[in-house]
DNA sequence: ATATTGATGGCCGAAAACGGCTAGACGCTA
DNA sequence: TAGCGTCTAGCCGTTTTCGGCCATCAATAT
């Protein structure tokens, strides 16, 4: 596992990948995530997939990029991988709900384990989970922080306005 | 569920069957029997299947029955079913213990679970987990109490001697 | 040397606890 | 009435916790 430390203008992010692909884009102090896990990992900041991925995520938050174009190793359980494969459907600058997705990947009454299963998201914004948020509109929850979701968010609307 | 208390020489007992067969047999404050279950449970001291199973636990008890002839029903996980199964293989009088039996199910390293399940047979006496100790010879627990197992043991060493 | 004790770490099913939820019921305000 | 908080009760994957164990090692006691 090779990574890199990205300096965005969001703030810090880690973008880890094996040799299947991206496994993890997060942020410092990010929910989840066991810093200690890193320890086994070599910081490789020349890596060619790493800088390609820094670079598309600079061009997303500069509003300049609407879908990336990275290899993903999502790793976890397969209740988790159906709900990330889910996540990635949903449009640019649309947003969804925990319960409408967790009946569209066949567990209608799953939503509560779906929210836990998007906290667990290891590819922040790349794998969309900041498009989802509460039935009544709330945002509810984020693990790179709320404040980071509603950038996006709003990121995200501005750019569809135009 | 029927049942009925007995009343026998090591305590009072209480017996509960379905229509498939004797579901319970438990002392009087036994382990991880939350009395409350019995609030829907009907008491049928006249039923025959009942009297049956009371009377083959007199004649055990006395000495005079060394196997049980009744109907079972046990309700557990695939795991506990395993466990009460491979229970009944050991001879009267004969003891194992916890690994050996793990590993006679094919989990060689489950002995800690089965010491679980165990404890959680819900048939005390005919389905014999008074016949598992540990691998160094102490009687480790018994839902019964420890006293009730040394009891069970003495009785079927005695009568073997004879 | 040969038994006992006690502490330790690893084992793995079951049961309990924990949420990035939600619909419904209620009381409240404008 | 519509809208907006609060509360409640269900929901169900995941995570954590918990043992009726056991082999090993070290420290004591025969």
């Amino acid at each position: 596992m090779i990574y890199l430390e990205h300096h965005s203008t969001i703030g810090p992010i880690t973008i880890a990948a094996s040799e299947l692909g991206i496994c993890s884009i997060r942020f410092l102090g990010h929910a989840h995530f066991d810093v200690a896990h890193m320890q086994t990992w070599q910081n490789q900041p020349e890596h060619s997939l790493l800088q390609l991925a820094a670079r598309q995520l600079d061009e997303y938050l500069a509003g300049q990029r609407q879908q990336f174009d990275l290899p993903l190793d999502l790793r976890g359980t397969p209740f988790q991988q159906k709900v990330w494969q889910a996540l990635q459907t949903i449009p640019y600058g649309a947003t969804s709900h925990y319960g409408a997705l967790a009946e569209q990947i066949g567990n209608p009454k799953a939503a509560r384990p779906l929210g836990a299963a998007n906290g667990r998201n290891p590819i922040s914004i790349v794998v969309p989970c900041h498009r989802v948020i509460g039935a009544n509109g709330d945002l509810v929850g984020y693990a790179g922080g709320l404040e980071r979701k509603k950038t996006l968010l709003a990121l995200e609307a501005r750019m569809l306005k135009n």
